[in-house]
DNA sequence: TCAGGTCTTTCATATTTATGCAAAATAGCT
DNA sequence: AGCTATTTTGCATAAATATGAAAGACCTGA
């Protein structure tokens, strides 16, 4: 497929490289004989979540996304895969049922990754209830966790 | 001072709030009766280091600058200051002197930073040699070591 | 207090990034 | 293949962000 070959590419291009504009990934990609618009570096960026970092000497430069603790979400996403039942969704509130036993590992789990999302945590012992701080937040919480659950 | 107070309530605001313009945070603030305009958030944000971070929801927010390993960073900057001699950069070259003995911890801690400008790093008894990816970011990563030399 | 430096802010605007919409490409179906 | 639905892209442009230059604020020392 043509976008993610391009995506890969993208992911490449930021480690090597010093890029300060998007415009900056065009031109490096057509040196690789990869055609694209601005246009759709915006889009790519979007998705791969990249981010524009202001850098300590007064540039900017895009960079990959904030490094999650691999650790914590590593067991967290098998916590997650082992544990899980069901979840609902109301409010700010996220309430996600698990195997007993394993709600409080959750929620301590959920704690360490520090989403900024989340407001605060509480578990029992099959039940884990995520307090968000906004409703919007809730949603990409919802996101978050969804990914943990199924991609990759 | 003025800026400093402002930043502080920046900081605030980020947390409690879903910022995903600038101008966000100009009313924001104006609504806490900080009048400014939106050159200098950009400013502010600069400083501040701040990245707007597409959100899986398919926003874009603010948020705080990729969190650093407090624990590896505060060891860092103990040995740093501790058996720090001196330096001299060449090229992508930072070379540290430190005191006999803390070359290999230097190294260590360096590494385990992961700083995105180091290409790798090596020690020797009282010497610490690292290699940048590229001249900038030999700029950048003085910056850092200067900063966490003299800094707070 | 005033002159001269440094820092900070605004204004105006250049630069950069995001996005609606239509076209093109890609995937599924049958 | 042929047709339809979905995804992806480019174009044009809107929206957002960054920044030079001038003005104002704030030091500091004489």
């Amino acid at each position: 497929m043509k976008k993610q070959e391009r995506q890969r590419y993208i992911k490449r291009l930021l480690s090597s490289n010093e890029i300060e504009r998007q415009e900056d990934f065009v031109s490096l990609l057509r040196a690789e004989n990869i055609e694209v618009t601005q246009a759709t570096i915006s889009r790519d960026i979007k998705d791969m979540q990249l981010v524009k970092v202001p850098s300590a000497t007064g540039g900017y430069h895009y960079s990959m996304p904030v490094q999650k603790q691999m650790d914590t979400e590593k067991k967290l996403k098998r916590t997650l895969r082992d544990a899980y039942v069901s979840y609902a969704t109301q409010d700010k509130f996220v309430l996600i049922k698990v195997l007993p036993g394993n709600g409080p590992a959750l929620a301590t789990l959920i704690e360490a990754m520090h989403y900024e999302e989340v407001f605060g945590t509480i578990g029992d012992d099959a039940t884990v209830l995520i307090i968000c701080k906004s409703l919007a937040m809730t949603l990409d919480l919802q996101q978050r966790l969804q990914r943990l659950l199924n991609d990759n």
